[in-house]
DNA sequence: CAAAGGGCTATTGTCGACAATAGCCCTCAT
DNA sequence: ATGAGGGCTATTGTCGACAATAGCCCTTTG
């Protein structure tokens, strides 16, 4: 009855591996933005067939992190400022929605997951490295983000994410103080916690629109 | 030198002309929510190979209107009360960005454009059909959207969009009064014409929360 | 030398066939 | 009668081959 199911990603249908790879990769920057990728190299490097690599190339595209030009191949997005400021904006509308949800219920056991991802990020924000730091980061927000219990909410989200994960890894754009960090958080957390929709809301967004002010700016 | 280039439907690759027509004809009800489709009946009667279809359908899978059962067949969603909960929920979200954006530009064409759909709606809703009332009660909304020049919103207002015409068209649940609609609406666009953010960008969540009470209540 | 035209190549677009599998039905034992 | 077990069928999953095309290079011509 110990039977772990850790290994779910080695039981996948082979296209389901492939998307899970190439967004891994993408993602955390193995593969650079502006890439050219073709699917014949791809399928050639991964033992899979074309058009099974095709399939989670069409994927990822739906997912915004590959664009295919016709004829000619794949190639991996570049973000520029338009795109920080569009993934920003867009983050904040999200994210004020999930932080509303989540005060609203200000369920015990939600709250409980964000105060622990809080604290994740304070001790991080001490003693951590910048990217441990970072990681604690989109871990609180996702935290928000699930405490929603809005599905749709969270595969948005996550489309976002990534896209932002894209970014923070092609420019190492890693340069926030980490006492500010804390300081912009914690009042979230605190407005869940209270039960106050509207100022949980608000502080979410608000956090989202500094944060793409510091990128943009910093480009 | 007098060249439309209307027909862009009929030049499209074979991929991209399934998708359109699958997509169009589940928005539009012709293919009913809950119904089956398998990859060879749909290549049958598109004359089309069952990998273009498929490459069809998964895209539509990313975009949420059909579900994949592996081995087994695709199926067009049918929503459920909290799934017209989450589209409301997220359509406020989305449009409140999109109302900020547009009051604070409040860019001469974009409020003329408008100001425009409003016209057109206050039209439709002393003397037209129900569903002219709705479709243009869209095409408003639309135009917000489009206003905010925000191409990842536009996207994903789309996608929310297509899913809740959707279940319009299999519910037949047009249930508003013409003069609220009105009234509703209008103070939208005075907030953005008067190039006030804040407000412009309340009310749209708030006019997306009410209608999204008033279907779920009526299911 | 510049510009237009044609062909070559790399790559996606499309197709039909075979493999794997989920779910049903039928059998058979108890 | 009923439950378990096995096989059958419909459907997706995967593959390799051929068609269409965009973009480059090379030639040719003025």
């Amino acid at each position: 009855m110990t039977q772990v199911k850790l290994p779910k990603i080695q039981k996948m249908p082979a296209d389901a591996r492939a998307l899970s790879v190439l967004r891994s990769q993408i993602v955390d920057g193995s593969i650079a933005p502006g890439s050219r990728l073709t699917e014949i190299q791809l399928s050639e490097e991964m033992g899979l067939s074309r058009a099974t690599v095709r399939t989670a190339l069409h994927q990822l595209g739906k997912e915004g992190l590959v664009k295919l030009v016709p004829y000619t191949g794949w190639t991996v997005i570049e973000l520029t400022p338009t795109d920080i400021w569009e993934l920003y904006t867009l983050r904040g509308a999200v994210e004020r929605l999930a932080a509303q949800l989540a005060a609203t219920k200000s369920d015990e056991k939600s709250v409980a997951a964000i105060a622990a991802s809080f604290e994740t990020l304070r001790r991080e924000c001490e003693i951590g490295k910048p990217t441990s730091i970072a990681e604690a980061d989109f871990a609180f927000h996702k935290s928000i983000v699930n405490a929603a219990s809005h599905e749709r909410l969270v595969m948005q989200y996550e489309l976002i994410e990534q896209q932002i994960r894209v970014y923070i890894h092609s420019s190492d754009a890693l340069i926030s103080d980490p006492i500010e960090i804390v300081a912009q958080h914690e009042p979230i957390l605190r407005a869940i916690r209270d039960g106050n929709p509207s100022l949980a809301g608000e502080l979410s967004e608000r956090h989202n629109l500094v944060e793409g002010e510091k990128l943009t700016s910093s480009m």
